[in-house]
DNA sequence: AGCAGAAGTTGGCAGTGTCAACATCCGACA
DNA sequence: TGTCGGATGTTGACACTGCCAACTTCTGCT
């Protein structure tokens, strides 16, 4: 509507809108304000026509959690081969989109339903694996879950144990954050 | 409709039987078949009956949900004075009850709109703070969590992450079991 | 030019949470 | 003993939701 004023064929690019839509319901009132029709009104479209990108309200949630987890990744990207840094990132996009983290990690979505959302988790955690098993140095013997290591899991572990208390708010973030740099994510 | 054949006066203990009603429900097929209806249904009331015990579906949930922290403050106590058993014990308690778990650390619930939550949460936790702190036995600068010394943050973070993970489905019990057992919850 | 199919719309159904008004039954008080 | 207040449970309704089916409109390809 600000792009073209001709009103497009049909929308120009709806999912794309759709999504941003769903993000913006879901960081200004919660994952329980994200509605299929909600989002299609948001969208200014009709309560259907998100079916034609979606097949679910799932569905279109576990999109939203897909880019969430490659902003997740940016910013793991981002601080770079310091393992302490990830941790502050991590616990820092647990907080600054709280309500997509929530929706990352909370019990609403199964992984197993939504291949791509699955693919784009471990994509994130791979940042994470890359560094903490680098700095294993020890031994390798490959965990069972055979695409992330051992030392990890470990510091996955803390940090996204930090992350969920802070979430649900109980702990501050600069609590968190001192527990975390004296825990020994460099022992 | 067991213990007595003639149909009580009103129903007898409501509330209970609805707190147990969702508890099946919600063990058996998630939370999200939990509706105020199904659960009233599975009580054998009418639709609207459980608004004169709860005042919302969340404050049912909630209700459950605090009953969970008390089975979790159970196992707790069950492990004694040994910070690792008490590791096990939690997660344990996150692979036997999943759904209630998810529940209690889920973001569908805000502890700060029901007060009897939120204590059943802290006392649930304060069994994990009296033997962490008192292993902590160095200095005792109380976090800002004043409820909490920073000893049980720790490794309530490290826990609380492995239990999640686990739950989530992203990790056997088995890894996080042994993960955590190597960590150092006795370091 | 015209057609198959994608993209969007209208209408409808079953299910939900919640409110309001009504019926029933217990315990207390006269 | 009789009656009445209030707690408990019921019926009915409303707005909302996810999803299905049938319909219209537009597009890219032959």
């Amino acid at each position: 509507m600000s792009t073209s004023d001709k009103a497009p064929y049909h929308h120009g690019d709806l999912r794309r809108s759709l999504l941003d839509a769903a993000s913006g319901i879901l960081h200004r009132d919660g994952i329980g304000a994200v509605s299929l029709r909600e989002v299609a009104r948001a969208a200014g479209v009709s309560h259907n026509a998100p079916y034609r990108h979606f097949p679910s309200r799932d569905a279109l949630l576990a999109g939203v959690a897909a880019e969430g987890f490659g902003r997740l990744r940016a910013r793991l990207a981002a601080a770079g081969d310091d393992l302490a840094a990830m941790g502050e990132a991590y616990l820092a996009f647990a907080v600054a989109e709280r309500p997509c983290f929530l929706l990352m990690f909370g019990s609403s979505l199964c992984k197993a339903d939504f291949p791509d959302l699955a693919s784009a988790a471990l994509e994130a955690l791979r940042a994470l694996d890359r560094v903490a098993s680098g700095r294993a140095a020890s031994g390798g013997d490959a965990c069972e879950s055979r695409t992330i290591g051992p030392a990890t899991l470990r510091a996955w572990a803390i940090v996204h144990g930090f992350a969920h208390l802070v979430a649900d708010g109980q702990l501050s973030l600069e609590a968190a954050s001192r527990a975390l740099a004296a825990d020994g994510t460099a022992p």
